[in-house]
DNA sequence: ATGCATTTGTTCGTATGTATC
DNA sequence: AGATACATACGAACAAATGCA
């Protein structure tokens, strides 16, 4: 029979690190909780620990558990986390599994979409944070062009928070630093980066006055509509066809 | 003393884990290049065999690299993957706290836009697959619902796929997955059962329909519906304002 | 404040099974 | 078939850091 022994063809600390993450799901392990130590845990699990400790950098990797020498009650048990979906994002755009094309299509949907559910239940003092950014923002076009896209970043996951969901949330706030991480390579002049700031501002202020009026579609266009600006011409046609459908996705535009 | 705090606060293993990121990211090293092996990467980096084989277990879980017994010649270098990316969004969607309503929302999202993009990209190929996929989910409604719903979560990730855009398909897959692992808890009795299987059936036929006539506005807009009218009796009342609105965003349906 | 016990970080040596030449 | 090289895994050891009586 060739069926996986399961046992013996995987390595031994992956036994720790399966338990510990199914742990975690099921909520056995709770954030906050320690883990037993490594001589403790190679006792449990009765192998050396050499290979608990292999399996503690997995988990350490996945952001499960932290392991350091300050922690002596044993490794903490950390809060699920977007890093390690932040980290592999980021690895595969940087080594070129992910082109720009599909991140910013990617961006049309989410940041419509966090649009469109922000205008629907931000609250008051979301409108002020906004507000400050926007004040920030306008501010910084002196400093220069990274601190300004810092602000830009922050402006969209503002509007992220408010749209009340996380998944909305975190995929458009991964997507965004992604993109943002693969532009910043490609150095634009002087005058393009004041043009493409003081543009950014006007959209901004344009987004923002949607959100207040809680015109969901109209902020939702927006979003899709500035995005196809920024980047139609750094795509190429096939690309750019698919974006352009994406802007016309939604009925708020050309109505023959 | 000249002990450097830059190096000594990070392990030594991070050494070798750090160079061949690098190294991968800058096409240094290319999939299907050999590391050294274990033993000449501790010489190299100046480390005991144990600290390599923890950078070895942190790159392989990264998928960057492959280190078995089999692979004599050295780690192998792997290709570029989706993998991370698919397991830490899977963690974060099992393990993060998200509730029914979150996930479908997303969902309305994320399927609208797998079935826009696939409207247009789709090949005949894909169109097959599609079709027989359909005929084995007919003939499963009387195997059972399990055995469907797996057909039907295979239906959608042939759309995924045809998008042609890895976000919308690794986000949308892992949703589809959560949002099945959460519905399956709730028992439904065989009739439900039966009708919402015939439901899906007629619901599948109809985005094979707009998919193969390239009406990418109308299979989206097919998607939301669906969504809603599944699910819009499981969540609470505001949620399901918001499920209306993302059904809404798209000019295709009701215009006044 | 002072040891004492414990934990992690790291190294080294060794044994075993396996794949390749 | 034998020799070699490799990964897997174990265990012992010591330094450094930390918490506690």
């Amino acid at each position: 029979m060739t069926t996986e022994a399961a046992d013996s063809d995987r390595r031994v600390f992956h036994r720790i690190v399966d338990y510990v993450q199914k742990a975690i799901v099921t909520g056995e392990l709770k954030p906050g909780d320690r883990l037993p130590s490594e001589r403790e845990l190679g006792e449990k699990f009765e192998m050396a620990r050499t290979s608990v400790r292999e399996a503690l950098r997995v988990l350490e990797h996945m952001e499960l558990v932290r392991s350091q020498p300050r922690d002596t009650r044993g490794p903490l048990v950390l809060p699920i986390s977007a890093g390690p979906v932040r980290r592999s994002v980021a690895m595969l755009t940087t080594a070129g599994g992910l082109g720009l094309a599909e991140l910013v299509q990617f961006r049309m949907v989410a940041d419509a979409a966090a649009n469109l559910l922000a205008a629907r239940r931000r609250s008051d003092e979301q409108l002020v944070a906004l507000e400050r950014n926007m004040a920030r923002m306008r501010q910084s076009i002196a400093v220069g062009y990274t601190e300004f896209s810092l602000l830009d970043l922050q402006f969209h996951e503002i509007i992220a928070e408010a749209a009340g969901n996380k998944l909305v949330q975190v995929y458009g706030d991964v997507t965004r630093e992604a993109v943002l991480n693969l532009i910043q390579r490609t150095i634009l002049d002087a005058d393009d980066q004041n043009a493409l700031m003081r543009q950014s501002v006007r959209h901004h202020r344009a987004v923002f006055n949607a959100i207040e009026a809680r015109d969901g579609l109209k902020a939702s266009r927006l979003a899709r509509e500035s995005l196809y600006s920024y980047y139609a011409d750094h795509v190429d046609a096939a690309d750019r066809e698919i974006m352009a459908d994406l802007v016309h996705e939604c009925g708020g535009t050309a109505l023959p």
